[in-house]
DNA sequence: GATGAATGAGACTTCATTCAT
DNA sequence: CATGAATGAAGTCTCATTCAT
């Protein structure tokens, strides 16, 4: 019937989902969970029967959304827990991984913030599952790279202090479109080394 | 000539919008901007009709919660502000009743969050009065403090990394619900001082 | 209990609903059946609970309003019917009459209109028995009239006709707010002499 | 690339949207303002969610409604004003084929009684872009007729007579449900011969 | 008698989702 | 695969009405 061959209606799939992930993405940012599948499709340049060709729906979307970002969240910080080097030197690249692929990649942001905020505005707990696999491959090796050299006792109490933060810092910036000046390095530096006075005569110093 | 004076009538109405306010902002927690008049009239246990007697609508309804956590957010800072001691312990000092505040009056952590979060899920621009005010009367003297004796060059910055933060941790705290052991403290304590390692030996002096 | 006695009373209660179908008439005018007992209210200057406390609900106020005015339109046209004269004449005094009351009393304006429409707006038939009156204490002697010396035929139609060019006339020129200006004798002069070309130098050959 | 073509589509959304504006007129000639749009649906055999498919609400669809009933007004009586012939059998030919219209399409009487009584039960002022048209497209052109040949001095107010007592004689015989009875002629005649006495004597000739 | 706080039935409207083409 | 017409459940909001004071 179709004259498609089957490799083809793969990569077709593949696009058009990429696609309508990358446009919710973009409307969830502006409205949260009040996105509108009509929005993603015209964002998405489609129209929005196609995009329930794809998703079942609003929340298989989201959820797409958020375990592809969870991927793609757990290989940009690998190489900050297999590199050699100290704990606090480890747990600064991965915080400062996190931040700049919280940047570079919306849909790794929207998966941090709505962990922070315990995805309080989803319905149902359909997102445990996500939530646990977050700690098990996100959050538990953090902890374990501070455990190992910076807080031994209360470890999770540091990498909630560290991750809320980031997050918080980071939303900070995006939502008021300060997106492409993030200061990501200023943000780590402010995690790990606190606020200190600059005198105004020390400025060439610092 | 009236059955019930004016001043009756008058206690009655501030009685029954706090009732209201104080509903909302727990619905709000839970349910985000999504929250239904219908809950909080349960929650306030009033007829849901009572609400919309009171507010026109949804949006009046946040709003004005938002505008009275902004009066006491100024309020609960006002100590910091005009007590002497340097601008370093003035900031710490800001920063710790801003965090207290947010936990023992969820409509400031909801005006704070709100804020950091730029409006995003409010439909149209109606709270950029609301925001303005907020940097007049809350953040620029912030940010002012910060000039003064700690960051001269960019306070705004500095201000910013800050109120993120805070924010941030405070919403991971209260969204998980550990509202009634967050650690103001700690979370003071590494924003001005920084994450720092304890190491192994020193456990038994913490 | 009550100071007052039971004529003050009745005085008070007979002023009060006069007020507020003064004020219902108003309301009327402007808004059709979509008046709000709110606005009855604020036009008549009084609480909105005291409407409730004269009427039991907005049908009967409505109710009241039309018959009352009923009574105003039977009165008015009564010297129309009893002085003598040919049929012509009554029937021109009759219409005359009947569009200046209108004009002068909102109520008899009103009615006229709501019985035009045939009630079409009102729920129920509530009104059927009002309408039954209207006819038979001012429809069937203008009818009379009219058989006796115009049109023995069919004096409904004739009738039908005079009475709707009469409404039709006068609501348009009360809801464009020329209430002031309306030109009664003109439009019984339409109606009963018709439409004659007065042209420039001819007028005085009319 | 289009299940169906964009034609198809257009030619659906036409029907569609006359099967609507048709329901709506009956609907409003029975309720008024206060029409339902489920009863709309309801006639109109669609479900209600398909109505606000095709119009974001009632003052939408009222509005279209009227709009189109505007131009076929203005096409239904462009005959008379393009004919030749005198001034008086030109406004006498306009105004049989206001009334025929009237009588044949419901949404042109609508849109005549809407206009005489100045749109007083919508809210707001959004028709008065729809006001103007009218007299542009339709009182003017008759005004014009009037001032021609009929009643240089005043021309409006020969119009606004025989406008309004067209409206409401029409409107007496289609609110009585003599809808398929009304007698165009016969008003025709009134309006402009006047009443005139039909003597017994007389009544085989006539 | 006079009032406005309180209420919920019922209308309005949105938007996720289904389905025919 | 792609689309937009069609739909109604579920929310928003209005306003007539009741009732305590």
């Amino acid at each position: 019937m179709s004259p498609r061959t089957k490799e083809q209606n793969d990569a077709i799939r593949e696009l058009r989902m990429n696609q309508i992930m990358q446009a919710a993405a973009e409307v969830y940012l502006e409205k949260g969970i009040q996105l509108e599948i009509r929005e993603v499709a015209v964002k998405a340049e489609l129209g929005y029967g196609t995009v329930y060709h794809y998703y079942k729906n609003k929340h298989m979307l989201l959820e797409d959304l958020l375990w592809d970002a969870l991927n793609r969240t757990e290989e940009a910080v690998l190489p900050a827990l297999t590199g050699d080097g100290g704990s606090l030197l480890k747990a600064e690249a991965f915080t400062r991984l996190l931040l700049q692929t919280c940047i570079q990649e919306l849909p790794v942001f929207i998966l941090l913030k709505t962990v922070s905020d315990n995805f309080h505005h989803f319905p149902g707990n359909r997102f445990s599952k996500l939530f646990a696999d977050f700690q098990e491959r996100i959050l538990l090796p953090f902890i374990g790279v501070i455990r190992e050299g910076i807080h031994p006792q209360s470890p999770e109490k540091t990498a909630n202090l560290i991750f809320g933060s980031l997050v918080g810092c980071i939303a900070l910036n995006i939502h008021h479109n300060m997106r492409d000046e993030v200061d990501a390095e200023g943000i780590v530096h402010m995690i790990f080394s606190g606020i200190q006075p600059k005198e105004r005569g020390m400025e060439w110093s610092s």
